[in-house]
RNA sequence: GGGCGAUUAGCUCAGCUGGGAGAGCGCCUGCUCGACAAGCAGGAGGUCACUGGUUCGAGCCCAGUAUCGCCCACCA
């Protein structure tokens, strides 16, 4: 259809027409020629499998999306790397809880049963979210999308565990673990978080071997009490010193506990003294391997009590803390039960509180990984923006622990080590001879992500990717994995390719619902983006119901990347409306112009010779590409888009489309008006490059132009700015403003033309008698109803405004002017600001007051 | 318990190294001016959280207070 017959810019038609055009011009794949530094990439956060898109996929989309084709306009070749993350423990409680509902379980199909259904779920809606980015206008190579559980990356996991193994990094050890219930498996310390719970603090005695007394423990967790190995005080606290060395008898055990002296046990809370269980407790864990107490479990890895003391096994946790606690209240050791409140840990997985528990796991030591990928950031050879990041990372990295890297689960990258009796072999494939049995647990899915940079482009092989595309330039993602993701990958990037995996670590805003609350599926507060690009009921956050209209993709990305920030911001509706706006502006403009130029003409700027507000707009158009390189280039993305919104309303189509109306539009300005909508195009395409295709389609890019997402720059340096034009221009919209400020307030109909006296305006008296509507007279004769002044030069209003209003108006405006006087002559009399202040800021303030003075003279 | 950030118009947010308070939306008034009513023009609206301090001058710098948010942390 023509333009000239759409009355709207209609995104859903546009879009997947577009879309499929992006796809088949085969642009988004490019070939791995040149190197790394010449290239452009970025690899995506890979969303989980089995995921749907959110919000937080739209805007980092919107973002990386931004970037990669900026980058490919200006003629670097951009590869945006795809994939998705198997996210072991996510996927595989959504296809356990899908065997549940068949009637199934996992352990009844059996692990090789489990894993095939799960590239089967995989199969199924694997490619849900692949299909959703296309819908963003995500330009990512479709073409290569890899998936952290394929046959290459599968190799490459495999070395990275191996190498790591034989230096000795990766080890198996007894040690506390997060135990989450949920899952059945050990969580690392990130997946835990802490959350406020209601316990009962319990007072127990216990009584002194000797029968001379006893001693007074607290805990919320009596039914540890089964497994405590000693007693535990401050050595300088006075109450308990003397009792160092001695030994209690552990009620309803009998055991004998020694009493240890250890600078942890704080004088000042609770009783000072301090029941120590290594089994199941972190601090006294450590505290036991330093005393080198025995480790005793009590609760086991099912969750109930292990069969340490007969009369609980068997019992689940809570039963056996009452069955703990009601006897010894029988036997009268029970002191007192106050209400605790306090924090506890729980798995962010699974959301139960985790156990800590002491367990055979693999660990990885991280101190001499951390080393270097510290460095990294210190010299900048990683930059993190905002750059406050960085110190979150660095302390982080700086009080590293071991990674407890092996899970209790099927889903995932089965760990490479067999084992037959005593014997343990750690290898890439399986070991030679009979009765080896391998490993049963995988790796935490972050162990694999931690590579995805190079994974992704083929590593461990030399790939023509891996020498195109690594390291990459930018890594785009949320706070929140800063460490579990991020720091890890720079850790392994060091280490195995002996770069950094990206040059700057872009921190996005994480957008909260419009109430500031966390946006989430479970508490509803969740925004759909496709809801908003398609239009759809607005979800219960929004208190004001109704529906959405049908956004466009171009609108959501606007209004996402406007709305970001440094720091967390809320869900604004009216910035998608403003990108929609924007679009639909667009839309319009081009078409106006489209339907207006002379028929062949061929995109050309206009000269020097030109009129003044056609040097303006071009001089304009090189600020607003300016500011835009800049605002890309600092990851400025909320500036970059609303600076285009206000160059394209408040310059482009407010002022300057006004002003060449009325022009007759011939062959010079026909190209020249070619150019600007096609510059202007150029510029806007990253962020809203839907609309700004269609419009390149429809003539503006040229019968042979191709694609603007393909469309390249010319190398050529910039045009000058032309301050002559600037200042014109300015001069132009002050003046219309304080007419048509004046016409308003006199009531003067808008359409009416009014005769007029313009001072001052030389050359620009056209252009403000159109728009301010005047008809310019040199009648020296007639008493002006109104003067005014606008800096330099002044309007003799002849007629239209009611000489009364008018003396009412220009009362207000010498008060005004007056007051600004008073003050500027203030600060000039002042001597500390005259002697103290830059003589520029001194200057500027004269000239202002002299400014001020004519101001008021004229009226 | 530490650390970081925020507090500016009715709402969501900008305000660069201190030098006359801004945008979008909303609100009010008026408009079929050669694209756009998802439009155009004009306008109202702010003790820049509070208290002190530094300075000729503070939204901006410093100290403290309050409220909110986030991160880290092993007080039974």
């Amino acid at each position: 259809m023509s333009l000239k017959d759409r009355k709207r810019f209609e995104p859903s038609e546009v879009e997947p027409r577009i879309v499929q055009r992006w796809l088949d011009s085969g642009l988004f794949h490019p070939d791995p020629e040149g190197t790394a530094q010449e290239n452009f990439s970025i690899a995506i956060p890979p969303p989980n499998v089995t995921g749907a898109l959110h919000m937080g996929h739209a805007l980092n989309g919107s973002i990386q999306d931004t970037l990669i084709r900026y980058h490919r306009q200006n003629g670097r070749r951009a590869k945006w790397i795809l994939g998705t993350d198997h996210a072991g423990i996510a996927t595989q409680t959504q296809v356990e809880k899908r065997l549940v509902e068949q009637g199934t379980s996992r352990e009844a199909i059996g692990r090789a049963a489990f894993i095939e259904k799960t590239w089967e779920w995989r199969e199924e809606f694997g490619g849900t979210i692949v299909e959703q980015f296309k819908r963003l206008g995500a330009s990512l190579d479709y073409e290569e999308e890899r998936f952290t559980l394929d046959e290459g990356y599968v190799e490459a996991v495999l070395k990275v565990f191996v190498d790591l193994y034989n230096k000795g990094w990766i080890y198996r050890d007894n040690y506390m673990v997060n135990w989450d219930p949920g899952s059945g498996s050990a969580i690392s310390d990130l997946e835990v978080e802490e959350r406020e719970a209601h316990d009962t603090l319990f007072h127990i005695a216990y009584p002194l071997t000797d029968g001379s007394g006893e001693v007074v423990v607290a805990t919320v967790r009596p039914e540890t009490m089964l497994a405590d190995v000693a007693v535990a005080v401050h050595p300088d606290d006075e109450r308990y010193k003397h009792l160092i060395g001695q030994t209690v008898t552990l009620p309803l055990v009998g055991r004998e506990l020694p009493i240890i002296a250890d600078e942890y046990v704080k004088t000042d809370f609770g009783t000072g003294c301090l029941k120590i269980t290594p089994g199941h407790d972190p601090n006294d864990f450590e505290i036991g391997r330093r005393h080198g107490l025995p480790e005793l479990s009590a609760i086991g890895e099912d969750g109930l009590m292990t069969s340490l003391v007969a009369e609980y096994a068997g019992m689940t946790v809570a039963e056996a803390q009452e069955a703990v606690v009601a006897a010894l209240d029988a036997q009268g050791l029970l002191r007192a039960r106050d209400p605790y409140t306090h924090t506890v840990p729980f798995s962010q997985r699974s959301g139960r509180r985790i156990e800590p528990l002491i367990s055979l796991q693999w660990f990885m030591k991280m101190d001499e990984l951390a080393a270097p990928a510290i460095a990294a950031v210190k010299d900048g050879r990683v930059k993190i923006h905002p750059e406050s990041q960085s110190r979150r990372y660095i302390d982080w990295l700086e009080n590293i622990r071991p990674w407890c890297i092996s899970r209790q689960l099927w889903w995932g990258h089965q760990l490479p080590v067999w084992y037959r009796g005593d014997e343990t072999y750690v290898g890439e494939t399986a070991p030679e001879g009979e009765g080896w049995e391998r490993e049963s647990d995988v790796l935490d899915t972050w162990f694999s992500s931690a590579l995805w940079p190079f994974a992704t482009l083929g590593w461990p092989r030399e790939t023509p990717d891996l020498r195109a595309f690594y390291r990459t330039d930018v890594l785009s993602t949320a706070r929140d994995i800063l460490f579990l993701w991020v720091a890890r990958m720079v850790m392994m990037g060091l280490e195995f390719t002996g770069d950094v995996p990206f040059e700057h670590v872009y921190i996005h805003s994480v957008i909260q619902a419009p109430d500031g609350r966390r946006m989430s599926k479970s508490l509803g507060t969740g925004i759909d983006p496709l809801t908003l690009i398609d239009g759809g009921p607005r979800p219960p956050v929004f208190t004001q119901g109704g529906t959405f209209p049908s956004y466009g993709t171009d609108g959501v990305r606007f209004g996402l990347l406007a709305m970001s920030s440094t720091q967390d911001v809320r869900f604004s509706e009216e910035k998608v409306a403003q990108g929609q706006a924007l679009a639909n502006k667009l839309f319009h403009a081009t078409r106006f112009l489209l339907m207006n130029i002379a028929e062949g003409a061929a995109p050309a700027p206009a000269g020097p010779g030109a009129p003044v507000e056609d040097r303006w707009i071009l001089s304009r158009l090189e600020a607003a590409k300016a500011d835009f390189a800049a605002r890309i280039d600092t990851f400025d993305f909320s500036k970059a888009a609303l600076g285009l919104y206000d160059f394209v309303y408040g310059e482009l189509c407010d002022w300057y489309l006004e002003l060449i109306k009325g022009r007759e539009f011939d062959e010079a300005l026909s190209g020249h008006l070619l150019h600007v909508v096609r510059e202007t195009l150029i510029l806007a395409h990253p962020i809203i490059p839907f609309v700004t295709e269609e419009l390149w389609e429809h003539g503006v890019g040229g019968p042979d132009a191709g694609l603007l997402a393909a469309y390249v720059r010319a190398d050529g340096e910039a045009l000058e700015r032309d301050t002559a034009a600037e200042g014109d221009i300015e001069r132009v919209i002050a003046t219309v403003q304080a007419v048509r400020s004046w016409r308003d307030a006199g009531g003067v109909k808008p359409g009416a033309f009014l005769e007029a006296r313009l001072d001052g305006l030389d050359g620009l008296v056209p252009l403000v008698a159109r728009l301010a509507r005047l008809t310019p007279t040199d009648d020296a004769g007639r008493e002006p109803v109104a003067v005014i002044p606008v800096a330099g030069s002044e309007v003799f209003l002849l007629e239209g405004v009611d000489p009364a209003e008018a003396a009412a108006k220009i009362e207000v405006a010498r008060r005004t002017l007056q007051a600004e006087i008073k003050r500027a002559e203030g600060k000039l009399s002042n001597p500390g600001f005259v002697d103290k202040a830059p003589d520029a800021v001194v200057a500027a303030e004269r000239e202002k007051l002299e400014r001020l003075r004519v101001e008021l003279e004229a009226l």
